[in-house]
DNA sequence: CTGAAAGCGCTTACAG
DNA sequence: CTGAAAGCGCTTACAG
């Protein structure tokens, strides 16, 4: 392997000098900066990532801290828009990015590698789920961080999110625009901070216009598991059943539409659907289906680039960053006669 | 930042012996062993990552290279199957993950900035195509590194791949047996190792059975793009169109029945469709796709561990591993009548 | 079983 | 503008 000495050696410098024209020292004469870049690009010189970062105590590298269950995000396109965002924000700064899985057991102690090894320059957590002890450990450290979602127990960390109680509520809000009096919400786990934002804005904007709230009209998620339409089955099956759901998200809306079908119900006829995430197949869904886009490529920029930010002990701008919303009308939520004239 | 110095002097001992208690020499005494590991706990000691690659020149890190255009494969979920399996077996055995995205122009220079700037024990390659500068460098450079797929250039290289030709021919066989005799090809992109073996299988299944291959018959799959449908739509119009359709992938067959809708054809009532890669939500189309189970996540856990023993210059076992494919029947390829009686 | 010493490949005050 | 020297936090022959 070819270091500074053997370029030092070669073009007749010092170490010294060989290290103040790799990183562009500005008292280095031009001359000398020339011979020696010469020699590094014949030799193919690259600088050894470690013994840089071993003195300057820096990694140039971010954790993405992955939620225990990483199927569940996982499966979720969401998630790959996110780390594109994360990707190319890292990048453009000259970051790497490291995923890590939070093993189950020992969670706190692998982060506490991350954070006490120097492995890494700051950490980013793809979820926020209430009383979550990494949250507590990593604000209690003074180790970077950014959190992407909010964390009621901790409302001064770094965070990027959306404002997800407003865009339930834009959500529902469209359905009762389209004439829906009786609207009811398919929910997520109910530990995920976005679960309980979404329902708070579903609630909002149902009571704000003077329609009922029920709780048979509140079903869990898990329907992509065994029994998994057992729940929406019973709800179809109320004397009073819904003519319009918000849903947790795309992939859960997928479910719904799949198990509606099978009971026998078409969308936008018999029900209508509005979901959140605006992921690629939401369009390509039978009927396409209604969703908010979050911004998911933004959120993971924008995290990314805050982390960057605190990582460099840069005075941070904003401590919680907003990613705007929008609702993407689609099929599942308008009347056939509407879709023509559209 | 506590350093093995810090605990040497409150243990007591150098720290030649506080090093050998951390990787646990064999000739330290019990005692010493754990007077030492008592204080390290008290003080939360962990070894900085840096200086001890830096030594032992072994980063402990894979790099996992995302193809050029990511969002290609990013938008698939097979590709989250497949990072699961790579972090599970990286995980298992000591190894942090770095996820790179090639950069567009300088492509080959990200890579050798890993390899000779020893950022990382070994590159995973998740994508192969023709013709590939990468595989290129990385075979030249005898740095050791895996391609997930497989490349007609370099038959000797490490790699695990499904055989893609036996699966598109599976797929297409399974078409024959349901009686079909006219059946296109959706294709992916014609760089790509995959597109070539499922068409070359798929063009094996037809002629092997006697039937017509048609060209007019095989298409690109780029559906998700501004005037996708017209390829499928001309298809569609011939006077002899075909009965089914074996498609690239599941994204892409989302594509395809979304278009077949939206042209007032019924699947599989009016045309069969069988995909690849089994995702999540291949399941819960309208109809449910039938699909070629490629086992992803086992892709990806091979490929990481079969890595992995290369960077620590084990002797490969096998140089090429398959990984096994199956059929999973659903709607999209079988009559209605069919589907009652199962 | 343990310690002193050299060294991994870099950076960076300190001199000049 | 450039060099000699010390040091980042660890490992590992070499002695004892």
């Amino acid at each position: 392997m070819v270091t500074i000495k053997d370029i030092a050696r070669l073009a007749g410098v010092s170490p010294s000098t060989v290290s103040r024209v790799v990183s562009s020292h500005p008292r280095i004469s031009p001359d000398t900066s020339r011979k020696v870049k010469k020699i590094m690009a014949e030799l193919g010189y690259h600088p050894n990532v470690m013994a840089k970062s071993l003195v300057s105590k820096k990694t140039q590298t971010l954790a993405i801290l992955l939620p225990r269950p990483a199927e569940e995000l996982f499966q979720n396109i969401f998630f790959s828009e996110l780390l594109r965002g994360i990707l190319a924000s890292a990048n453009r700064l000259g970051y790497d990015t490291l995923l890590t899985a939070a093993g189950e057991r020992d969670e706190l102690e692998s982060v506490a590698r991350l954070v006490r090894g120097r492995r890494v320059d700051g950490i980013m957590l793809l979820s926020s789920r209430t009383n979550d002890p990494v949250i507590d450990y990593l604000a209690s450290s003074g180790f970077p961080f950014v959190l992407i979602g909010s964390c009621k127990e901790h409302p001064d960390i770094l965070s990027v999110d959306n404002d997800n109680t407003q865009a339930a509520f834009d959500a529902a809000q469209h359905l009762i625009a389209q004439g829906h009096e009786r609207i009811g919400f398919v929910s997520g786990p109910a530990y995920l901070t976005v679960s309980i934002d979404r329902l708070e804005g579903y609630r909002k904007a149902i009571a704000s216009s003077g329609l009922p709230v029920r709780s048979e009209w509140i079903i869990g998620g898990e329907l992509l598991k065994e029994n998994g339409y057992r729940d929406l089955s019973l709800m179809m099956g109320l004397p009073e059943r819904p003519t319009a759901l918000v849903v947790i998200d795309d992939l859960v809306a997928f479910g719904v539409l799949r198990g509606l079908t099978e009971l026998g119900y078409k969308v936008p006829d018999d029900i209508s659907l509005v979901s959140f995430n605006n992921m690629a197949l939401s369009e390509l869904a039978t009927p396409p289906i209604s969703t908010i886009d979050i911004g998911s490529y933004e959120l993971g920029y924008t995290a990314s680039q805050a982390l960057i930010g605190a990582a460099r002990r840069q005075p941070a701008s904003t401590v919680r960053s907003v990613i705007p919303h929008r609702l993407i009308v689609r099929e599942s939520s308008l009347p056939a006669a509407v879709i023509t004239k559209t």
